[in-house]
DNA sequence: TGCTTATTATTAGCGTGCTAAGTAAATAAA
DNA sequence: TTTATTTACTTAGCACGCTAATAATAAGCA
């Protein structure tokens, strides 16, 4: 059923409705990527790096993604196993290594992106552009300020 | 660092911007939470149970926070070490468990409706109450088409 | 130069979400 | 009444997010 939380004043709405969205978002792509072996955190590291169009190092990709590198080195660890991805050895760092994709994972990153727009399409349908623009100013801005409210708590 | 995506089309930054904004969120409730020795999923669990006044099934606390029952299952087992709530036999219907709060996991629900709002009040600062409003209707919009694909997929 | 600090990737461990499958009890149907 | 189906909670197992701590290397400084 899922009925999330009563009515009640909308400012009080706003924290878990977006936490609900965001997962029952999450839900949604990965029932769609399964239909490509993947889930929604694997795909995504899997666009962010075909857009890239340039071998990235880890926390270069982690940075895109928006998670932390411990998060994204287990991501990594299964796209290379599957032989979506190659950690070479930078060059010029030997700490670091260079993320680049197969020729299997650039197939199948090109159609992640479909998948996701399919997504958008079908939520967005109806909705004024102008709102949506509204809300990812919204969701900027308080992103921004959870941001600093951690750099301050990690001073 | 966690800069995020980049520009781009501000549609197609949404749904990766709603994934971390809600993310950003929780971690800071878990931060201020932790000040109560609890996390973010463990409050909410106690909050609207407190909120709801009287005992709730399990069932129907998982409706109330949004996640599966398998998910409360462990909130509540660890609540239930914590002497925060208890599990008590249902009268009624012997497979149902009726919860009910401590008088300790009372006056720590007390104590999370003023963090929440706390953070809720530092987050809003400055944006229009309207705005705010908006991006709930959308949220829910959203939202309702997520959980009507989902029944979709389980006909 | 040599010592200290910072940075990159990693491991370990926890919390929280999900689905699938199991158990016991309630409800519906035969 | 007996059998079949549904329902409430639980268990098991996976994915993924985080922090803290390590190892190896790089960069800065005395």
């Amino acid at each position: 059923m899922q009925v999330g939380a009563p009515p009640g004043e909308p400012v009080e709405q706003f924290g878990p409705l977006l936490g609900q969205t965001a997962r029952a978002w999450r839900l949604e792509l990965d029932r769609r990527m399964a239909a490509l072996g993947l889930t929604d955190a694997r795909g995504f590291a899997l666009l962010k790096l075909f857009r890239a169009g340039a071998s990235l190092s880890q926390k270069e990709l982690a940075g895109l993604t928006g998670v932390q590198e411990p998060t994204l080195v287990r991501v990594i660890d299964w796209l290379e196993a599957e032989g979506l991805v190659q950690r070479e050895a930078s060059l010029s760092d030997r700490r670091a290594k260079r993320l680049t994709l197969t020729a299997e994972g650039d197939r199948k990153a090109r159609r992640i992106d479909a998948v996701a727009r399919e997504v958008r399409e079908e939520l967005f349908r109806g909705i004024d552009q102008q709102r949506l623009e509204q809300c990812v100013e919204v969701f900027a801005l308080i992103r921004e300020r959870l941001d600093d409210m951690k750099k301050e708590g990690n001073l």
